[in-house]
DNA sequence: TGAAAATATGAACAGATGCTCATATATTAG
DNA sequence: CTAATATATGAGCATCTGTTCATATTTTCA
């Protein structure tokens, strides 16, 4: 039998571990990962930086549901935002956001691929 | 102005994001990882493969919080388990898993820095 | 100045989540 | 077989979450 993934967890990481105010934090971005909408949206701004009415028709949800979503992601930290006339632009804040999706995404598409075996 | 940051999305990526299976089944194992209990559980099983009792004391959270939220983790395929006599030996099933915590703790070590400035 | 377009925000509500408590099941020791 | 230990599970409950609806704010343009 397999005997499960194991890890060289080094003294950096350990470190982080055993503090409390860290894992928190961890848990507070995968949390931002963790709703579809807010999903797309960093996926979206992972390509480039877009306006709220982009975003919007980019997700297909209502006007409020995204303002909702990026006062979220703004309050932790992930996205900024700079008013452009009548618009208002948001961007990426974090470069590790990326990184994220992209293992995300590796592993999902394997879980998916998966299912149909 | 920073113009904040922007990635490049390959076409391996682009196609992932294109599918809706794919990407929620990415939010499921953010979401997995965005709870105090289970980032807890996760990392202690990327040391080493353990008991029910074992992540129980790690966690400090009872028996039965315990077992659910394993019950959660196998049902998303994240962990399997395996009995040994009166114990039940959980263990990581997924080698993205690993990763996923290490960025997500460096990103976090990084905010935590920031805020005491 | 007034209307239109873009965005933000608060209240309210339905559904999800994580825990506790009680209890069931499984394994081993005596 | 019986008691003890380890684990799993269902129900109930308080809290959190994501959305909608109504409304406020900001900017531009006529």
């Amino acid at each position: 039998m397999r005997e499960g993934y194991t890890v060289e967890v080094d003294s950096v990481v350990q470190s982080y571990l055993s503090n409390e105010d860290i894992v928190y934090e961890a848990t507070q971005i995968f949390d931002a990962l963790s709703d579809y909408t807010r999903f797309q949206i960093l996926s979206a701004l992972c390509v480039k930086v877009r306006s709220v009415s982009e975003l919007k028709d980019l997700c297909h949800v209502t006007q409020s549901a995204i303002s909702h979503q990026l006062r979220l992601l703004r309050d932790r930290g992930l996205v900024y935002a700079r008013r452009e006339g009548q618009h208002v632009i948001y961007a990426l804040s974090d470069e590790h956001v990326a990184t994220l999706m992209r293992v995300g995404l590796e592993h999902a598409a394997e879980a998916v691929a998966m299912e149909g075996e």
